[in-house]
RNA sequence: GCCAGUGUGGUGAAAUUGGUAGACACGUCGGAUUCAAAAUCCGAUUCCUUUGCGGGAGUGGCGGUUCGAGUCCGCCCACUGGUACCA
């Protein structure tokens, strides 16, 4: 054996062994136990980043894991290969977004496979390729079928200069990112499915999933945002029309002193027509980017139609106002407002002088002032006619009630959840397979037809998508009649929504899913992916199994049993201003920190010129903050099993994890010191069979240790996910293993034995020098197919303990104590400890608390 | 704005069910080894106070529940993720 670690000779030799013998490929085996571990898969963006190396060291270490307690382990990788940055990668350097992907899909394979993780490569699929996503197009064509698709209008962002639709992200301070123009709201025609013939079952379900993250399934909740309410009709004065709004506070009905409708509902353009004041605001209400979060910031405003609302239960005119934070996308386009009892309601009518009505009144009597401010909450109605006197629950239903007689409205459950947009009009994506007759009919194209193969060998100007300004492109035929193919492309949510299910049968030409295969694998046993996905992704990859069990393919109600949601990587920023204000961001590889004789941060110097730069904390590893750590380099430096260590031990998977050179360092050290360990204690000979009834002392305490570690390890890597604590306690154990010098028979069988059990602990986290080292203790089967350890329950006993004694919720005493002692013992003992007699010599003792195996607590005054 | 998180030494963090705050590391300081350095090994390391024994304070802030709160409750502050066309 070597005396020293040399992690790059290791693990080339392991890696190449598993290629060799083919160890990660698996196929449906009915007499194990399965477990299909996955982590969410990479947009190949270039390069792996630090989060990537995160999330699938996580993923290979629960593998490992699992494959160790004897499962049928399938953990698959692949590509989620449709995407924006590939268009404008494509622009910025004259490459086809086709060829750039691939490349990308080919070097950060090679990454992967140094790292070391133990994917079934026979398994690898890329959402790009025609034999992917032709499936996708064909379950569209299904659900179209059966009536959960459609098509309506939507608003985009709409670039006029560059005559395109632009993502929320391209829009930088309301304006297009390359054009510079400020963005319109336009709505063009769009592609959408029913999700929300969905809801109910989306939401009732995230109660079986009791493995999934607590603050996941909230999030998911609120996002679908189930409420039951009443709608509701305004009759319009002196016209036909009729305004519908919903409300959740039926009971504040009577304090409703205005209607707020869209600038782009039909009421209001009417309104326009003679109002220039009135047009001129509508104009503006379209130079909003779309997103929620600038619609719910910006300044409320709001115009006067003119046009005045029957009150449906007082018959009072109140007027209608065009209000720019009303949508006409979403529900009626129209809002009833309260503004004595809502907030948003309140603030408007203070800005614009529109009467305030209080109709609720605190259960409590407490005094309030509608004027200065809403009040929110549920209470006792008031100034409401024959309502008043009634609780909010109550009204309710009156007022539900009552409207139903009058034929104006009734209960219903709405839900904040909105259909699914899946029309892009980009280039770089699945073509949605439907097409136009020349008699203007929408229908979907035929199976026969499919996939709808989107061109690669293309140019971008940086404006248009090719299929778009191709004139050939769309055109084709149906039964001898010309047609026009749709030329929008998928939303790229739709590849991610079902690749968990397709790893199952990659290769499958005959169906979207091998059903027996699915069924087997299916569900995820171990998801693993961003916190940053856990509404939208994961949502709609629910939807999508329930779409695919109502189409007969997989037969179980969702797709991810347990799951696991990983913190962002983040690393220190570091700039330099220069004379306007604008601000040069440096590498953290390019910095040193200067620190007192304490290791007090001092301030930080640039390595090239020795001068000082500032630091701006720790964000998200960015191109634009340039604190991106290049994991490759890591690799090259200290090896894969030193970067998978780092990132496990450095913080608990669910929290963000800050980049460390020098903690980095210290996992390297820490493997050279396991090295050594193993190094020194095969030097003493070979170890006789262990007696574990002739053991002293120190040699049970060696043993305990052991015992103990392995009980805590399994715990932490397969209930809590905490695989820094683990780390720590196989730490403690090395440690205590290397204080033990003693080299008598069984001191070294018990060492034996702990040094085995603390390498087969380590595996999963850092495989390559666990195989080596399992080798060179005497062993032929590979170490990833070892049983995991087991506990020794009897090397766990221990004969006495440590308790701790409290004087009025102070530690005034630790005693040691036999393990067996009684509770009444252990109080005397306490009581008559010296320094607790000492604080408790004038005073009187009220009252004693005992816990056993831990602590007195003694009350005195 | 709204929804969900997070906040503990010089730093990353631990404390799993309300029961010894700071395990395990990094850094720093001291020592051993060395011609010297690197590497390695040993020891110290929350802050204040004390020669020492000890004492006091302390988990973002303010308040509450409890014999006992990092942990539970209320309010506040700061930061992070999501906000439906980034993935």
């Amino acid at each position: 054996m070597e005396e020293h670690y040399h992690p790059e000779k290791i693990e080339a030799e392991v890696q190449s062994f598993w290629e060799k013998s083919g160890s990660f490929n698996v196929v449906e085996d009915p007499n194990k136990e399965k477990y299909y571990c996955l982590s969410m898969f990479p947009y190949p963006s270039g390069k792996l980043h630090m989060g990537h190396v995160r999330n699938y060291t996580i993923g290979d270490v629960i593998s490992r894991y699992q494959r160790m307690q004897g499962k049928n382990v399938m953990q698959p990788m692949g590509w989620d290969a449709f995407g924006l940055p590939a268009e404008n990668a494509a622009i910025k350097n004259n490459v086809a977004p086709a060829k750039w992907t691939y490349e990308n899909i080919a070097y950060m394979k090679t990454q992967l496979k140094q790292l070391g993780f133990g994917y079934d490569w026979k398994r690898e699929l890329a959402t790009c390729r025609p034999e992917y996503y032709k499936w996708e197009q064909w379950f569209f064509t299904k659900l179209y079928e059966k009536g959960l698709v459609y098509k309506k209008n939507a608003t985009v962002n709409w670039d006029p200069v560059d005559q395109t639709v632009l993502a929320n992200e391209q829009v930088v301070d309301g304006k297009g990112w390359r054009s510079g123009a400020p963005v319109e709201r336009k709505e063009i025609p769009q592609w959408f499915i029913k999700i929300t013939d969905y809801a109910e079952e989306l939401l009732n379900d995230l109660d079986q999933l009791d493995e999934w993250p607590e603050q996941v399934k909230t999030m998911q909740r609120n996002w679908i945002g189930r409420s039951e309410g009443v709608e509701l009709s305004f009759q319009i004065k002196n016209a036909p029309e009729q305004l519908s709004v919903y409300t959740t506070r039926p009971d504040t009905l009577m304090g409703a002193t205005y209607v707020a409708i869209a600038s782009q509902h039909p009421l209001a353009l009417a309104a326009a027509e003679n109002n220039r004041e009135l047009s001129d605001f509508i104009d503006s209400c379209k130079n909003t980017k779309v997103a929620e979060a600038d619609m719910a910031t910006m300044e409320k405003q709001g115009v006067p139609t003119g046009i005045m609302a029957i009150h449906p239960l007082t018959n009072e005119e109140i007027p209608v106002w065009v209000a720019n934070f009303v949508l006409m996308d979403y529900g009626s386009g129209a809002v009833m407002s309260v503004p004595a009892h809502d907030e948003r309601d309140h603030e408007f009518a203070h800005k614009y002088g529109l009467p305030i009505k209080q109709v609720i009144a605190p259960i409590d009597n407490q005094d309030i002032d509608v004027q200065e401010k809403a009040f929110v909450e549920k209470g006792i109605l008031v100034s409401s006619g024959e309502f008043t006197g009634l609780t909010s629950a109550e009204a309710f239903e009156a007022i539900a009630a009552k409207l139903t007689s009058l034929n104006m409205g009734e209960k219903k459950v709405n839900f904040r959840l909105r259909d699914w947009g899946v029309s892009r009009q980009r280039y770089w994506g699945a073509p949605i397979p439907m097409m136009t007759l020349e008699n203007g009919d929408e229908m979907p194209v035929p199976m026969d037809q499919l996939p709808v193969v989107l061109p690669e060998n293309v140019e971008l100007d940086g404006v248009k998508s090719p299929i778009k300004s191709d004139p050939n492109w769309a055109k084709t035929t149906y039964q001898g009649q010309p047609a026009l193919k749709e030329t929008d492309t998928f939303d790229t949510f739709m590849e991610s929504s079902w690749y968990y299910a397709r790893y199952c049968c990659p290769d499958n030409q005959e169906s979207m899913l091998d059903k027996d295969k699915a069924n087997y694998w299916l569900p995820v046993d171990q998801y693993i992916g961003g916190i940053e996905h856990a509404i939208l992704h994961l949502l709609y990859s629910r939807f999508f199994h329930k779409l695919m069990r109502d189409v007969g393919l997989v037969s179980s109600d969702e797709p991810f049993k347990r799951l696991l949601c990983q913190g962002m990587v983040l690393a220190e920023t570091y700039y330099r201003e220069d004379e306007k204000g604008g601000k040069h961001w440096f590498s953290p590889a390019d910095v040193t920190t200067d620190k007192d004789e304490k290791g007090k941060v001092l301030g930080y110097t640039l390595k090239t010129d020795g001068q000082p730069v500032l630091s701006s904390g720790v964000s998200k590893m960015s191109k634009s903050k340039n604190n991106g750590i290049d994991p490759q380099q890591i690799i090259d430096q200290y090896g894969a099993d030193t970067v998978r260590l780092f990132m496990m031990f450095a913080a608990p998977p669910e929290q963000s994890l800050e980049w460390s050179d020098s903690a980095v360092d210290g996992a390297h050290r820490f493997l050279r010191r396991l090295w050594k360990t193993v190094y020194n204690h095969l030097e003493t000979g070979v170890p006789e069979a262990l007696n574990v009834n002739s053991l002293n002392d120190r040699q049970k305490d060696i043993r305990r240790k052991a015992h103990e570690t392995i009980s805590k390890v399994s715990d932490d890597i397969s209930r809590r996910l905490t695989f820094n604590t683990a780390i720590a306690a196989i730490m403690e154990l090395l440690n205590e293993i290397n204080r033990f010098d003693d080299n008598q028979p069984q001191s070294i069988a018990v060492r034996h034995e702990a040094i085995e059990a603390a390498v087969l602990l380590l595996s999963p986290i850092v495989p390559h020098i666990c195989q080596a080292l399992w080798e060179l203790l005497g062993h032929s089967t590979p170490v990833l197919d070892v049983a995991w350890p087991k506990v020794d329950e009897a090397a766990l006993e221990r004969s006495s303990l440590t308790i701790v004694v409290q004087v009025n919720g102070k530690i005034r005493a630790k005693m040691d104590v036999d393990a067996n002692i009684s509770k009444e013992d252990l109080q005397t003992l306490a009581m008559a400890d010296e320094n607790v007699i000492k604080f408790t010599a004038d005073l009187t003792v009220r009252k004693v608390v005992v816990v056993p195996g831990k602590l007195v607590s003694i009350v005195a005054n």
